[in-house]
DNA sequence: TATGAATGAGATTTCATTCAT
DNA sequence: TATGAATGAAATCTCATTCAT
């Protein structure tokens, strides 16, 4: 939907995984594998850290380091610490949009079917990884690092909206949805998962006494809620 | 629908007149005694430059140029950055949630009526006013100032969480609402509009081509989903 | 001995002279009483805090604080924090050197027993008191204050040491001493009584493990050694 | 007796003679690497700025100029000011101390030679270098930061004195000295002898008109004094 | 005379980025 | 390519002193 070539979003190159792979490495020639692997390590390093204490907080040795090379190791490969953010993004959640994108055009049934499908994916694919925390960093910082803003509304948030409305705008042309507008339902949508997400991310991570329920019970409410409403339906479903 | 009418969304608070009618004046400022209003004015320049940047990005010096003063005075009032915003909050939040207490412990009527009576009072005081960003802010940094997040859940999540479950329930009570978890239905409502105003104070505040809905048809179309459903009625309701 | 006249030596020269003249009056307004002692008062919190803390480290609102006024009119009287422990000194010290002066004048008796005499003097008004911890702080902060540090000079180094070695030549003189050096022996004599005061000072007042002597034993160790040496005598003394 | 040649007592460490030939240059000091050798020169310029001016006068900006390089450096090699302090006193004064145990222990001789051995040790090693006003530093200081002197207590005060105490000790078991109190005799000892230090580092620095004695001599007369008293004799040694 | 609000230079420590090796 | 030592602008907080009242 949105005019990006997203080239590398079919990759959908596993958020965390090289970390994982790193520590217990058996390449043959290992110097050489490992310096092919090289950004994939930085970036997954530059999603945790970022995720955890945002894009100003996170001093860019810390990503270096917790990636297994040396500061100036990581100015080789990315100029600039917003040139390892934006890289990041673009590994982390571009390559789901596209995913999502063809499951929708695929799909052939109900649409409030598809439309449990498309937010119950997100939520296990986006929602549950680190990756979901990449929207709070955003939000928090998108006025102080505005082409941050520009770059990632352009590249995630236009997008996802743009695919929620086409399902909404699907359920309303085949009469399965009142005629609302897709674009402020989109916004409904969204808004308890990210609200959800963001938590998770900020309070949900701090040890406080949080009366937490269940995300997944939460999601399956606001689903059920959004399709029927709270009032009781005056006769039988 | 309407595709940019949302200006004022976010109303600025007036910064302190003084203060941006001498910006270039080279007069060392002729030391006004006020001890009365000061407490006050630092508090308005604290909300509306920590909503702008975040609590680690907005510089102490900063607050107290806004409000017009040095940033020894500042000191004078607030021992630290900590408790300036502490007391930023109590001022701006913790009133609102004790007047929304007072309101709804009064009220008579239908709950759904009430209902729209809290959703609607939150927007206009909170949502519409810098106070709003408040919660961005929290959001964004609650794992790096473990002390600020504790304080604010405190403050302020519980105490509304609790306000709202507290309707939910009285609906249930009342048979005018399903029986559901009044927990969990909270997370629900409050989702889309603090994603609504996290919006308005990240993404929303930057230049950016936003295909952005009017806040107040999202709110309506919210609690109109919420109660209604989006699935089509059978019978009349 | 010194070059120095030391002419106020005698006069002990009241510091603050409305401060003295007034000790004993008893005007019956309260207000009007207060007023007269503001100086002594001021003197006294000095002259506790520089000994606690350090010239520097003495913050001049804390002194006002503890003399029980506020920070402004601690400036009436004194027109900066040198002028105060100028004043602090004059009142503590110089007085004591212009009594013990005239002590020594009158004596008549061997002068072991008047260097007993003045050195329990002196351990008594100044070493047990905490005018003692004054040379503590002229030791350190000298060379940051190279103007305190000539005034401490004139006004109680030099006179102290020149009262001394007119003791010690009154020894020799007499043949009780051996023919020394009177400035050398001063030396030695002030350096033992300095190094209690000075660690009673410091680390004394630290809680730390001290396998802390009892100071007047050691001075009565340190002054039955310098009149009989370590070494035991051949013959009987 | 030498009214004034006293004139290097306090050997001046030479600053690093790069950084002050160069006051003026513009250029960026063209940031050697020389990792080895830091550590040192900061130790170095350290020495001679807590020396000069105390712990808390010392701006850490300035030691790191002494030693030629920036600000940041220092903080790469010591996390804080405190630990630049007690890697300093570890340099300069615990070798010398473990130095000196290892000389009394080897010993055969009279105690009375080991006596002056040591002290005049001490006196050459410490006395005359700048390290003897590290302790300057600490009796001035001690109250304020508690944890340094705790440190240097430890480190440097209790195992000197226990090495004195041990001398006399010897002296006493062998019946070269009186059966006085080892620990007590260690005050009397130390007293005169810092004091001269404390004196040197502190007034003496100052240009003040000072009838400074020769220390060196003053020093040989305190160990004749303690040693065999001011008293005559009355038969022959 | 007495107050205490206000000021602003200054001190420590952090961190993105550079660059010699 | 890779390293990590070096830089220096910034940010928080302190405190002697002033001055309106």
């Amino acid at each position: 939907m949105s005019p990006r070539k997203n080239a590398p979003l079919v990759v959908a190159a596993p958020a965390v995984p090289s970390a994982q792979e790193a520590p217990a490495r058996k390449a043959p020639a290992p110097r050489q594998r490992r310096k092919e692997a090289r950004p994939q390590e930085l970036l997954a390093a530059a999603l945790e850290l970022f995720v955890e204490k945002g894009f100003a907080a996170t001093r860019s040795e810390e990503v270096a380091q917790r990636a297994g090379v040396s500061k100036g190791t990581l100015y080789l490969y990315y100029p600039s610490k917003e040139e390892l953010f934006k890289a990041m993004v673009r590994e982390s959640l571009s390559s789901r949009i596209a995913e999502a994108s063809v499951m929708i055009a695929q799909f052939e049934g109900p649409t409030p079917q598809l439309l449990h499908r498309v937010m119950h994916m997100w939520w296990a694919e986006v929602g549950l990884s680190p990756a979901g925390g990449i929207t709070k960093i955003m939000m928090a910082e998108a006025r102080n690092f505005p082409e941050l803003a520009s770059f990632f509304h352009e590249e995630v948030i236009a997008p996802t909206q743009a695919l929620l409305a086409q399902v909404i705008q699907r359920g309303i042309d085949s009469g399965e949805f009142r005629p609302v507008s897709p674009q402020m339902t989109v916004q409904v949508l969204i808004g308890p998962m990210l609200h959800l997400v963001l938590f998770q991310h900020s309070f949900g991570a701090c040890a406080l006494h949080l009366p937490c329920e269940n995300p997944a019970d939460v999601l399956a409410l606001e689903i059920d809620l959004l399709l029927h409403g709270l009032c009781p339906r005056p006769g039988p479903g």
